[in-house]
DNA sequence: GTCTATAAAGCGATAGAC
DNA sequence: GTCTATCGCTTTATAGAC
């Protein structure tokens, strides 16, 4: 039971967020009552911060997969793209909750920090590792890490929380759709490539 | 009242989003009593559906501002980069506004839709025949009008989104933020026009 | 037009039976 | 460990006084 009330408020937060989950709907989804949930994780606060921690290390340890080594920047940035898009196409969800809890909870950000700071970190030092070889053996120009990685973060991530409403507005049906994001995937790796050798 | 209500219900949607709102909350920020805001509004979700379509006419005349003529590729770009980071430093809370809707809220995608799916295929229009006209003459090889646009708008919107949470892991003051963002403008729109000269 | 009062429902959380 | 029952509070929405 324990673990099935944190699976079905995964779920559900993930779906609608803190404010629009309660512990009652949660009990129902899993089918069992409602004192349950407080008898396993007390508050909702605290049921909520589970399972935002929990995702947030998927995306962070997602994140860190970083590809090191003697490859080419090409290589480099197609294999990062790689790995987000398919971890963005099986959690869509993910950027949602995370991004909601951005907007006003300040609390979640500091959570984020004390946990996961040093994940960044170590993120951004292996980009800037990578960047540094590369730019003594005169391959790559100066490329600043952080921009390079929120270039990346963001064209792959926002496409992705809007495409239903693009893909609507713009009148293409589920095959159309399942094209452009194929396409767009290359574009992008085309797009972030271009910008270093500018 | 009817108006003073109605600015109230829109910081307020803004900041925490429809369920982080109650009609009670709003009427203590105008200091009236909650049954005023019902008179005037009738459903909570009815003076949800105002300020949100309010808000998002602000956004999409917002976007329609393609400039148009015999200009450069770069100044096009430019333009109109200055002109929605512009907008973000005002209003940095309407994307959370948007994009939280589009998270489940499926029947407001369709309000988007019936609304205002001209300005988008007006938008996207515009766009295009200044890339067919760049093409015609040669000055720009094959370039997809969506594509673009999607770019510039993740570059722009998804940083903005997110700066608190990476200037914090990151570790930057105030200043240094500031700073970070000035440079960034500059850094999208050469990665925009680097990415089509490719 | 603005108020008080209140209905009906849902919420988070706890106590106590089994 | 799981349940019922319940407290105290908030929510949306309406009725009716002024």
């Amino acid at each position: 039971m324990e673990e099935q009330i944190l699976i079905a408020a995964k779920e559900l937060f993930l779906q609608n967020g803190y404010d629009g989950v309660s512990t009652t709907l949660v009990a129902k989804k899993v089918g069992c009552n409602q004192a349950l949930v407080h008898y396993y994780y007390r508050t909702k606060q605290n049921l909520f911060k589970i399972v935002f921690l929990q995702e947030i290390k998927r995306v962070t340890s997602r994140l860190n997969d970083i590809p090191q080594g003697d490859i080419s920047f090409e290589d480099f940035v197609s294999r990062i793209i790689d790995t987000q898009i398919e971890f963005l196409q099986d959690n869509i969800n993910i950027p949602f909750l995370i991004i909601g809890e951005l907007r006003n909870n300040s609390e979640a950000i500091e959570l984020i920090q004390s946990s996961y700071v040093e994940v960044f970190k170590e993120i951004r030092g292996k980009v800037q590792t990578f960047l540094d070889a590369k730019r003594e053996n005169g391959e790559l120009g100066e490329v600043v890490a952080e921009q390079l990685f929120l270039d990346i973060l963001s064209l792959n991530v926002f496409p992705f929380m809007t495409q239903t409403f693009f893909s609507k507005i713009w009148g293409m049906d589920q095959e159309e759709q399942r094209l452009f994001l194929a396409k767009r995937k290359e574009h992008i790796k085309k797009v972030i490539i271009a910008s270093v050798k500018a």
